[in-house]
DNA sequence: GGGATACTAAACAAGG
DNA sequence: ACCTTGTTTAGTATCC
């Protein structure tokens, strides 16, 4: 049953999924060209998208507006990505930097337009730090608009009310009045839309409150800053739209204090508030400030650089310490120069990032609910009622909340995301999961809460919801042509390719039971709550997973949990991975089936499992190949993945990676034949697993079959009772914290 | 085109 | 009868 449910789910999904359309084309002709099915949602994905924000035409409501803005800034971006890319100019003008930031930009990237650049690609481009500056820039640049335009708005108004007020000198001095405080009254209520429609923006972190935005363009809008607790306020002034302006501005009191002197006394400049005072949050200061700090430095600051802090590279994975701004320059032209595995990790930030932002919606989308439940309820009308323009805000809020960053036209390029709905699988799902004893309890909580909301938006609008569910099929092929990073490429192809190549160091670090796979160990809280396919082999992780107990063995059961714990993938998705591990196990010759008194345990023979490699190991030359001979975005894609995979791994090839004596203690390990041996298992093992981890390991050696028997009989019971429970479930218990809604479930 | 590897799907069997 | 666990086979995709 399940498994039908789940295989019709993924057949629909196929079709599906080819088709995600814009990059499809652009990327390789060949393998998208089939999905005509997908094209089409997507498209209309896009096109509900932009409904919302783009029909800008004529007078823009605020909301109208700022979704304008968001398209703009998309497009400033782009530009700016080629700019990167052509190595015209560099962001920030760091004079350092200059060299290294427009080498780092792919250079097949140069070829594409700006159009034809989604944010994931540039996602995918950009490394996190010119991704911020992006960002920045798209924030001040909204702001800056934003600003203007109230501005004009004011200026506006304060011409009428000149005008009125030189007509009303022949006028009775009611009519005046009367006007007058007509005009002040909206005056008051456009500052009132500008406060909240900063406030909105600030919620969905589009605004930083950066200081060179702070010092000019936020000036203008002396509210904007308002602190939380006095959002009621704010609140409870607009609400009051029948009241004479005078009243709210009682009402409002500091926060409208500005205003009011502006409105009366309009000829003052409007950048009257200090700049300082109104960007400090209570309790937010502190935040506000580093960002902030950040952000100027990186674009202005020519003696710091974003990935230079505290005297090391800050670089992901990479601590190392540099005398000075221009030894650590030396540095990151070295080892952190346009390569596969730095491209590769930079693919990987970029997907933290997208991870980020998606958690920022949810979690600004909770704070927006707690606050109407906490502050509007008893004005909720208000804030949304508003006399001037009702919708405006509101409807920013809907549809900016979700995309703080960049709205629409990113949604429409997410498709790879499109596996998130696990509607169709959760069913089978709760039922393994149940059976599993341990926790699963995303498979049917999570997607609902947090994955299914705030994703929502990320996905692409158009993809039905066929494409949606997709399970196994879908998350490759949607990823595949653009953004997954990780997962690639071209189906399957990326995959397996990948991890083939970075396994071989994986198995290095990962024997450490402590630590995971670099890549993995970077990323685990990313791949822990992102549904992005992980860009390894079942085998490697079902290694993994066996190799971070003490014991270097799981049951099958504590593996499926091990995989759900560690990958929201696999928490999501249907659960035909599960059949895949089975599958996998049984296969490969590096798993060993040890039986117990307990049941059956898994092992990995490390010799056996290093066998294996070699000769994937050639994969990655031709990828450099490729990178360098420019190829076209699919390819570039491909090797992308394949860095990306080869990142992953230990980095064992760039000591630049590791600290010098992590990458020392590390790079020991080999990870060619001598790997087996060299599992750091023996350290962390012998020392704090019980005395059964050595004898195990040993039988890890052996070869599959019969030695497991053998091995059984040898350690009957001893080896699994105690050690197996202990260290499942230790780990099974850090985990469950955050699957205890899971363990309800069951 | 063939070989190797990987993934998915599915059938089947054994045991609980 | 159902579920889990294992094994095996088949088909497909990708890379070398």
């Amino acid at each position: 049953m399940m498994v039908e449910s789940a295989s019709e789910t993924i057949r629909s999904a196929p079709s599906g999924q080819n088709g995600v359309g814009s990059l499809s084309g652009q990327a390789d002709g060949g393998g998208g060209s089939s999905g005509g099915g997908a094209a089409g949602p997507a498209a209309g994905g896009a096109g509900r998208d932009s409904a919302v924000g783009a029909d800008s035409n004529g007078e823009m409501s605020p909301a109208e507006l700022l979704h304008f803005q968001q398209q703009q800034a998309l497009q400033v971006a782009r530009q700016f990505l080629l700019q990167q890319a052509s190595g015209l100019s560099s962001p920030g003008n760091n004079d350092s930097k200059q060299s290294a930031s427009a080498v780092q930009v792919p250079v097949s990237v140069a070829m594409m337009s700006p159009q034809m650049l989604t944010p994931q690609q540039m996602q995918q481009i950009l490394s996190p730090p010119q991704l911020q500056a992006l960002l920045q820039q798209q924030q001040a640049l909204m702001i800056q608009q934003l600003q203007e335009y109230y501005k004009k708005q004011q200026e506006q108004l304060h011409l009428q009310l000149l005008t009125q007020q030189q007509a009303g000198k022949q006028q009775p001095k009611e009519a005046l009045g009367n006007k007058q405080l007509a005009f002040q009254q909206q005056l008051l209520q456009m500052q009132q839309l500008q406060q909240q429609h900063l406030l909105n923006l600030q919620r969905q972190g589009l605004v930083s409150l950066q200081p060179s935005q702070a010092s000019g363009p936020l000036q203008t809008l002396p509210q904007a800053a308002v602190c939380p607790t006095d959002l009621p306020q704010l609140w409870k002034g607009e609400g009051a739209p029948g009241q004479p302006a005078e009243d709210s501005v009682k009402q409002e009191g500091l926060d409208l204090t500005g205003t009011a002197t502006t409105a009366t006394s309009f000829a003052a400049p409007p950048k009257v508030s200090p700049p300082l005072s109104h960007h400090t949050l209570p309790n937010g200061q502190p935040t506000v400030l580093t960002p902030r700090r950040d952000s100027s430095s990186h674009e202005e600051t020519p003696g710091s650089h974003p990935l230079y802090g505290h005297g090391e590279c800050k670089w992901p994975g990479c601590e190392t310490l540099c005398e000075d701004l221009g030894q650590f320059i030396k540095h990151l032209n070295t080892e952190h120069a346009l390569d596969d595995r730095s491209t590769a990790q930079c693919r990987v930030q970029m997907q933290v990032v997208q991870q980020l932002e998606i958690q920022l919606a949810k979690e600004s989308e909770r704070l927006q609910a707690m606050m109407t439940h906490l502050h509007m309820r008893p004005s909720e009308p208000k804030p949304f009622s508003q006399p001037v323009s009702d919708s405006p805000l509101p409807a920013a809020l809907r549809t900016a909340r979700p995309r703080p960053l960049t709205g629409g036209p990113r949604l429409s390029t997410l498709p790879r995301c499109s596996q998130l709905n696990p509607v169709p699988g959760s069913s089978s799902f709760s039922k393994v999961t149940v059976s599993a004893a341990d926790s699963f309890p995303d498979g049917l909580a999570h997607p609902p809460t947090s994955a299914a909301a705030p994703v929502t938006p990320l996905r692409p609008p158009g993809l039905g919801s066929a494409s949606l569910h997709s399970g196994g099929p879908a998350r490759r092929r949607s990823s595949d042509k653009f953004c997954s990073p990780i997962s690639s490429g071209k189906g399957r192809r990326g995959e397996a390719r990948l991890p083939p190549q970075p396994e071989p160091p994986l198995p290095v670090t990962s024997s450490c039971p402590a630590c995971l796979p670099p890549e993995l160990a970077q990323n685990h809280e990313f791949y822990k709550n992102a549904d992005v396919r992980p860009p390894f082999t079942y085998a490697s992780l079902i290694r993994q997973a066996i190799l971070e107990t003490p014991d270097r063995q799981l049951t099958l059961n504590e593996i499926y949990n091990w995989f759900t714990r560690m990958f929201a993938y696999f928490r999501r998705n249907t659960a035909t991975w599960k059949n895949a591990v089975r599958h996998n196990l049984s296969l490969h010759k590096c798993f060993v089936r040890v039986e117990n008194v307990k049941g059956a345990v898994w092992t990995v023979d490390e010799r056996e499992y290093q066998k294996r490699r070699p000769p994937k190991m050639t994969g990655s030359p031709t990828l450099v190949k490729n990178m360098i001979s420019g190829l076209s975005y699919g390819t570039l894609n491909a090797s992308y993945q394949a860095a990306l995979a080869e990142s992953s791994f230990p980095l064992l090839n760039s000591p630049g990676m590791l600290n010098p004596g992590s990458a020392s203690s590390l790079l020991p390990l080999g990870h060619d034949d001598a790997g087996a041996p060299v599992e750091p298992l023996p350290s962390n093992g012998s020392s704090s697993p019980p005395r059964l981890s050595p004898p195990q390991y040993s039988h890890q050696v052996q070869v599959k079959e019969e030695p497991a028997e053998a091995e059984e009989d040898r350690r009957p019971g001893p080896p699994m009772g105690p050690p197996n429970p202990s260290t499942a479930g230790p780990p099974e218990d850090r985990d469950l914290e955050e699957e205890l809604p899971g363990e309800e479930l069951s």
